[in-house]
DNA sequence: CATGAATGAGGCTTCATTCAT
DNA sequence: TATGAATGAAGCCTCATTCAT
């Protein structure tokens, strides 16, 4: 790819994801072409339709958070990773709110176009739960969806609530005080 | 108001519901006026704008809450009430997902709208709060909005993911989990 | 449907033929619902789709030469039906050009898309010929469809180059010669 | 003109009778370039406008039928040549159909661009018409221009319907039989 | 000179809202 | 008052043409 076209490319995605974090996922193209200093042409060029912007966002995104959970398994004490790793996976959500707005646009058609990448974090989430349960730092009977989707739920909620990142980070520390281990008194 | 209007509104609110919740908050007013066995004049001479639509739903929904809250504040075990408050919440959340949605469509116009409402829910869940922190089933040092806002955050992803009632009771279990006192061993 | 309604439609369809006759089927819509003093919301009512607009004015042109195929049957000498048949045809086709534009747009989706009418319109024009074949005036050994080809394609070609029905009718002169039987000498 | 400049202008005319031929002349420029293994850039140098690069298709087509119209008449018997020019006419004609299309797509534009050819061509047909006449093999009272007219129109129906060659024959067929002297029982 | 990235006017269509019946 | 037809601004996208590499 020619180094400008590179250079539109870049733009124009970082653009949708200030634009689209900034006003939603509705706003119209041509604010982001704008915002990019772009021509729709540009845009379009690049990516065919409003949808796929979407896509290319959520999937550097959803790459992002693989990488993150791959180095945080490899890196950290399996007591503290998992906590780590949903501290880390709610502030890149909650930068980014759209992501979210976008994986849940359409429900069930997001999962089937992303499903590979979803499935794949499914899995590194999995990793980082059954090793945390091993080392007693979580029960043993919650599934990983279900914490996946509190901790996006509680983006949401922080997304919509305008917390910042203090403020998210009090609401995570309340999901993961909820997966912990009941102690007996 | 005479009787047949009264019935209109009634219809039509109800359609609102029904199509927002199934279809999202997107859809063209049209279809809830279809739905609701009226034309669209109609629709529009009790609600004037589809902003005003929303505003009544959630004003009714968030006024079934208040009840609700007030209800179990009287008749309920201190230690119990905001647990059980909180799976109502839920419940009543998940079932009409459009709610939440309208709610966060736009961010700080919701606030700014609904504001009267939302203080009186915060207030009636900070009873319910200050209670169970003194029966001590419920950690002291957390905020009653994020207490909210994690319940909300969790219908959210809940609604998303196509969760049944079970479902999201689970995430809700978690939560509550999660407000708990730190046991010392 | 109501009076205005009605009205409206009747003055979209005839703004429509007038504009695609004048400017070719590629206008833009607006022109379409400027010329008939709707706006185009209007025209989008009553047509959902440039397409359906298409198809309206085709069936409508259909029908009325299906109607007079039937009266040419009727009323006339079968020896002179056919002739005079196509003299109409040619006629209503020049007239309105843009029926053959739209007919020939997409060549086989046309034809599956009003395939009934024309099918129908191909077996008054083949009975019609069969009468004129049994009273002498036309060669036996035609098929109906090269006749119908002959004098769309005489029209597509008079539309052209502007002649006016004099014009045409000199050209579908010499197609109705070419179908009369040989004479020997 | 440079050796591989040639063969890229070749390549682009090419390309474009057999794109414009396949999709009709509403087709993309891009795919033109595509199909002819060159840049847009490339296709812009060597055609400055779509419509430049009609007109060079459409004069070389024409070129192409008054070589025809010259070799028939040099080389044929005056009582048959018309008849072949006619035949050879319509072949070369719905083979690219495309050069009617651009021919008819904007009426008088036509005419007026490429009127030389036009009129070198009517010349021709008009010395084949008059010796035909002279030869008897032709009716008196014909114009030139309704011989052409019908040609074309005959290809125009015939490339819609999807005709073979020998089904656009048994067309010209008719027409050739049409423009035949009366002869008296 | 070749390439293909960039441009933006313009096309089709939707939908919140107004207005005539 | 109920109805639904009318409206038109605004959205997404295409494509002929220009321009930087």
């Amino acid at each position: 790819m020619r180094a400008d076209a590179q250079r539109n490319h870049d733009k124009i995605l970082e653009a949708a994801e200030q634009v689209f974090a900034l006003e939603g996922v509705t706003v119209p193209i041509d604010l982001v072409a704008e915002r990019a200093g772009v021509g729709i042409g540009t845009l379009y060029r690049h990516f065919p339709t409003k949808e796929s912007l979407f896509e290319a966002i959520v999937t550097t995104r959803l790459s992002s958070l693989l990488a993150s959970a791959d180095a945080f398994t490899r890196d950290l004490d399996p007591a503290i990773a998992l906590d780590a790793f949903l501290r880390e996976f709610a502030k890149q959500a909650a930068e980014k709110q759209d992501l979210f707005e976008a994986l849940g646009q359409a429900g069930i058609d997001v999962k089937l176009k992303y499903s590979g990448l979803v499935d794949e974090l499914t899995a590194r989430v999995d990793t980082l739960r059954r090793r945390a349960v091993v080392a007693g730092t979580i029960r043993s009977d919650v599934d990983t969806n279900d914490i996946i989707n509190l901790v996006m739920g509680t983006c949401h909620a922080a997304g919509h609530t305008g917390a910042d990142d203090e403020g998210l980070q009090r609401l995570v520390s309340i999901v993961i005080a909820g997966l912990q281990p009941v102690t007996p008194r």
